[in-house]
DNA sequence: GATGATTTGTTCGTATGTATC
DNA sequence: GGATACATACGAACAAATCAT
């Protein structure tokens, strides 16, 4: 039966150069990296068939399959399947400095943030979030767990101390009002600033990556930072691990 | 004849669990990840061959080379082509400022920089650049390919571009002066700064990790930022990558 | 809700190329 | 040059998830 699907997507397809060195399947992730540049392949859209490309470029499937695991690790596409092989979405720009908001940032750019909390427990420092905080080893802090999602898609996740007895009960005003900042303000801290970030980068374990929904492995972007009031106060540590598929950092 | 592979590293092997929704090769790799994380096969020795795992195991070599595949990805392993499969040494973590030269930070911290030039040539710049330098489309650039060591150690590779005719021949200066500030000061520019920088995090390629000195497919941090000189003019549009398992960005 | 078609995921088999020792 | 070991590629089959009917 005729199928659109049995269209090439291109008519004039360039052969693969075989035997010079260069793999098949390298040359396929090349050709659909570039679609998805030029915009041939809208981001959100969906690619042909691991069959159809395999037909398209005259390989066998394994090797498309290939070319799609090599997207894959970039974070150009995403497989599900029973599905498909879709194009990520170009990241967000996530502006990081001494006064940025996520809930700022996500709606500047058009989308509805909200932080889910996860969980949370009081418990002793360990020596580096006492360290962080400036308290004593062993005094006793609030640690939540959070999600943070732009229009229902997760950014991020952090894991966030702060000291007791002055944020007590603070997971409840944050499982309330969805973001750091307000529940701040319901703590009476109307401002607060960054004093230190570190940033750097590793792999998704598997309960990362479902907290993300994204697939274990992928690479993270983690930063590490801790805030202080208006007064001075080291008020709030935290370990935020962001979705390098979906998050860019903007230094200011 | 009889060969010391031939021995199986356990004794008694379990089998794997089929056709309980856990495929075999992730069991392989989980049983492989728990013998470098537990020491017995230690880091920087060589793993059994693929097809003495797949004997071990009971499966075909290409499930033993998509188990190796995920360990690689993690960066426990490395497969070099001829040689065979090594457990990957632990990780060093070298510290780096993200508004300080690199030649200034990496001295300070007791260590010894140098850049190395890969390669460089002149062509019409691409969209992205042309845009990052405020040029015409097609504009003449020269396009540096760096590596950055600290002792020895590579710690970032960058592609550099800057505008034409200003920076004729910036890449022989680079060449002879193994730093960036050093070689803008043979051009007269005795100050810069950082007009954009954007941090993002992926996988490295095989091409990238070669350069690094690193396993294909760890992580990167990308850094892409702008430098305008004592004018305001835009000078260098660079991407660096950073080898994540050596350096960790700390924003003041 | 059940079924079948579609699509990706996994596994085995086989063959050839290429780098290393 | 030969042996070894990883890299690439093709072919076949079935499993598992998804979706339209």
């Amino acid at each position: 039966m005729a199928d659109a699907r049995d269209i090439p997507v291109t008519p004039s397809e360039p052969p693969l150069r075989r035997g010079e060195g260069l793999a098949a399947w390298r040359q396929i992730a090349d050709a659909l990296a570039g679609e998805i540049g030029s915009g041939a392949l809208p981001a959100g859209g969906q690619l042909p068939t691991e069959a159809a490309l395999a037909k398209r470029f005259g390989v066998n499937r394994h090797t498309v399959r290939r070319a799609l695991a090599s997207l894959a690790e970039r974070g150009l596409v995403r497989a599900t399947q029973g599905r498909g092989t879709f194009v990520e979405q170009a990241p967000l720009a996530y502006p990081i400095g001494p006064r940025t908001r996520f809930s700022e940032t996500v709606t500047r750019a058009g989308r509805e943030a909200w932080g889910d909390l996860l969980g949370a427990r009081v418990l002793a420092a360990d020596a580096e979030t006492a360290e962080a905080l400036g308290l004593a080893p062993g005094a006793a802090v609030v640690e939540m767990l959070t999600r943070h999602r732009a229009d229902d898609t997760p950014l991020s996740t952090a894991r966030t101390s702060l000291p007791l007895p002055r944020f007590a009960a603070f997971d409840a005003a944050y499982a309330r009002l969805g973001s750091i900042t307000r529940a701040f303000g319901a703590f009476g801290v109307d401002d607060y600033t960054r004093l230190s970030t570190r940033v750097g980068a590793r792999a998704a374990s598997a309960e990362e990556a479902a907290r993300l929904d994204i697939a274990p492995g992928r690479p993270l972007l983690t930063v590490t930072s801790v805030n202080v009031d208006g007064r001075g106060q080291r008020i709030q540590a935290t370990q935020s691990l962001f979705s390098a598929d979906r998050v860019e950092l903007i230094l200011e």
